[in-house]
DNA sequence: TTAATTAGTTAGATGATCTAACTAATTGGT
DNA sequence: ACCAATTAGTTAGATCATCTAACTAATTAA
């Protein structure tokens, strides 16, 4: 129980080393891939890629205008409410990501046939739990200011 | 299993903003959190650092020298190789770290109790193997240049 | 209909990281 | 043993992602 806490420590730590090496090889900022996955089909709101992004608004519409030079995303106002700007992925640069992804898909696939069902509802009850404590105790260092 | 990806890539970045949480209450750049994190008790050498934390060895310099103006940690030269400098990270800043970190840790611990020791098996080794293929993913793209 | 709030942008400043060049220590081939 | 090549870390200068503060425009409430 004890080797517990490095274990997701180095887990994270890896988590982000490839999403750096994508980045890189994609030729684009770590930031900007992270926003791209976010982006699958749906689009995300500036303000909503701010909070997810844990960047200011400033941030977000620099980050935004470098995709968008880019040709990966494009900008829409939101009909209902005109202040706001909707970000789409544009599908066919978010094809390209999705090749580099394949081989990460292909061995996360092979590893996660190994458990059975019961196993596999273990995993993922684990990850949606610790994602939910996550963000709350994100929120009550928050507090605290 | 569809729902599995966009599940750890939330998984992700919250532990990422609660990491940036945790820097901004100390006043430190999530990068030096994140290494404070690495450094439990054990020593580690700046070109390791640099590999974990995927940045190049200026980097790692001019970071070390911001923790340790700051009195987070010390260098010291290694004997048998003196090219070498391990950073050290000074305990009784260490502790001041880990009180913050008692909330995640006592909500984690609580939520954890759920599970039994199979089921504990089973994220473990979840763990584990996904973090292993994640470093094998990353160095295959890094392999192409 | 006017005041207050909210969404996003612009402008300018800061600073973490980068590249390239350098010093110093170690290793290996001859 | 010795010189060349490699490796570890630092320094100097440049770049650029992000920040703060001030602004425009749209919505909501009094």
């Amino acid at each position: 129980m004890e080797h517990y806490v490095p274990l997701i420590r180095e887990f994270a730590a890896r988590d982000e080393l490839f999403h750096d090496a994508v980045a890189r090889k994609l030729g684009l900022h770590p930031t900007d891939e992270k926003v791209l996955r976010l982006l699958g089909q749906q689009t995300v709101s500036a303000g909503d890629l701010a909070d997810y992004m844990g960047l200011t608004g400033a941030a977000v519409t620099a980050m935004v205008d470098r995709l968008e030079t880019l040709g990966y995303v494009t900008r829409e106002r939101d009909g209902a409410d005109r202040r706001r700007v909707k970000i789409r992925a544009v599908p066919a640069k978010l094809a390209s990501i999705n090749r580099i992804y394949r081989g990460l898909h292909a061995a996360m696939d092979a590893m996660l046939a190994d458990y059975n069902e019961a196993e596999f509802k273990t995993v993922v009850d684990y990850l949606t739990r610790t994602t939910k404590v996550l963000a709350e105790q994100t929120r009550k260092l928050g507090d605290g200011n």
